[in-house]
DNA sequence: GATGAATGAGGTTTCATTCAT
DNA sequence: TATGAATGAAACCTCATTCAT
């Protein structure tokens, strides 16, 4: 048996190319990544054939890190408003601690080296965020509106949000709460 | 230096730019942008110093081209839901009609070669809407938030709902005048 | 050091490099004829140090598996023009037959990894078809020509008959033999 | 009017690619061979688009010279055998005095980067020698012979001619002319 | 012995920018 | 002013070989 390819080290190279893609954009040296990685440029290749591959798969780690944070401590049981709220909080809060990550995150959003099957990946990762994502869409307030709209519509309202809460990190919570607010009036 | 002689080229660059931009991403070529506009690749630079005081110029050009378009038949006498609602219907309209244009300056905006100065000068050019706009966020409803959020949230929202847009473009009006609903609930 | 464990797998490996070389080129990747062969990456270098050493060898196997081939049915008996008939014909046939082979030999022998002692070993793989060419060299008609030209000008003029072979492989018999005519005539 | 692409420089390139690929064969870098040729290892991809672009307009370079060659001092109106031999000859002379040509020349044939339409190119080249050998060709002694043989046993004979004489460039004069009787014995 | 992950030099090509013409 | 050839620093990726397992 040979070597093993570690988690660790494929780890280390997501969590570097953050780091450098949030510093550079998506033009960010593979050698950079690797050279933070503490790894040899050419073993990155070892762990994703191509810089594509690498952007592709960490798209959904980043996804999936989110989605994973919203599941853990979710109130299965509890209302409508108090399940969306805690996709609401749960995710800002995410936002902030890991900002890097979320930077990254919209930035391969908005580039075309995402593939669609990377974003069908993606969206079929949201577990019980889903369910309750759907039952709001369903309520009359959003009748004859595009199925996920609602979900995008708080996607959009949380960017927003971010970037002020960013500039006065103070208010966090008072900013957060406030703009669920507005959000959740939107869904009535 | 950046003396502009021919304003046919400069707007041919631009206009380049954004094809090219919109296909290839920010990385692309100067030279292939120089090749569409029809000039020779170092010409460009006689208008554009550097790439990057190029895309800032693109940036703007971009901003000031939308809100030329919200200004240009801008109910200034109606009443406050009225205008808004034409901000928002403009801008969609703008937005599906040069949908290249709005996917680059999107990539413009999340990247981080637009200067705070340009962002700046960009909000500086937001005529009529910004006397509207502030005159949404000073509503009961958003006290206690902060100054600007109504806007971003606007945006926000706009884009979130032109992917919907895209993909079901015969529904169009409905889709526009649905989501203003929802976004005009959260304001009140 | 190169112990030979099992000569399948060493066999396994001539082949595949026979395959990836004549689809390639000598930059054929160690790792991809290694894959061919069934073999990790690495077990190639306990057969070959290095893939000179490969090169080198695969040299060796396939002239000695022509040699092989027209030492088999020898006429050791038959008049001079038979046996140089049969020296004509066998290698023809073969070159037909394992094409890729023909292809890989050629290659090699252009290049410059063949080294002068493997070149030597192969020379002195010639059994019974030396002492044929030997004894053609001595005629007059080649008297004050250096040794080995006859033996040179038979491989040459071969090669130039195969590729007229591949393109009408229905003629196949009468061009070996009409080539043959041609050589013998200069020979004489 | 910008600057001109110099004739001097691509001319530079391709004689520096001959004394690369002679020396490294066709895996010489593009970046050693533009050092060489004294200009900047971008500069290289100004002339030729790609690696490949620039092996085959070697070729056909290193055709046409030799081509060039032999046509200088055609004999148009003596025998055939004195115009074969002319061919014989002048081909000879160049091989040796430009044996590094030769061989890349060899090289590039023999591997696979030559597309069929530089070897159509290379083929519509010959202009006086075309004339005299399918003159030759049409000799009783071919008779049934695929068209093109003839010649290509010419090529096959010379080169096989040519590593005698580099073992023994003093009798070079005798080996050309007994090489040639040999060759012309063969077309009787 | 067999495996395949790890290495890092080196390969081709691209690109923003300069500058001779 | 306009041109596009020239530049050389990266960029991504491949590969022969080593060596921990």
């Amino acid at each position: 048996m040979a070597r093993v390819r570690s988690p660790e080290k494929r780890a280390a190279i997501l969590d570097a190319a953050v780091y450098e893609i949030a510093a550079s954009g998506l033009g960010a040296a593979t050698a950079k990544i690797a050279q933070r990685a503490g790894i040899a440029s050419g073993t990155l290749f070892t762990y994703f054939p191509t810089k594509e591959e690498l952007l592709n798969e960490l798209y959904l780690e980043l996804k999936s890190e989110v989605y994973a944070r919203m599941d853990a401590s979710f109130p299965h049981r509890a209302s409508l408003e108090q399940r969306v709220r805690h996709v609401w909080t749960s995710y800002l809060d995410w936002s902030i601690e890991f900002s890097k990550k979320r930077k990254v995150s919209v930035q391969l959003h908005v580039s075309d080296v995402i593939t669609t099957e990377t974003h069908r990946k993606a969206t079929a990762m949201r577990g019980a965020i889903d369910t309750t994502l759907s039952e709001l869409e369903n309520r009359r307030s959003l009748e004859g509106l595009p199925a996920g709209l609602a979900m995008a519509m708080m996607g959009a309202m949380q960017d927003a949000t971010i970037e002020f809460i960013a500039r006065q990190p103070k208010q966090r919570r008072q900013i957060i709460e406030g703009a669920f607010d507005v959000f959740w009036r939107a869904m009535r």
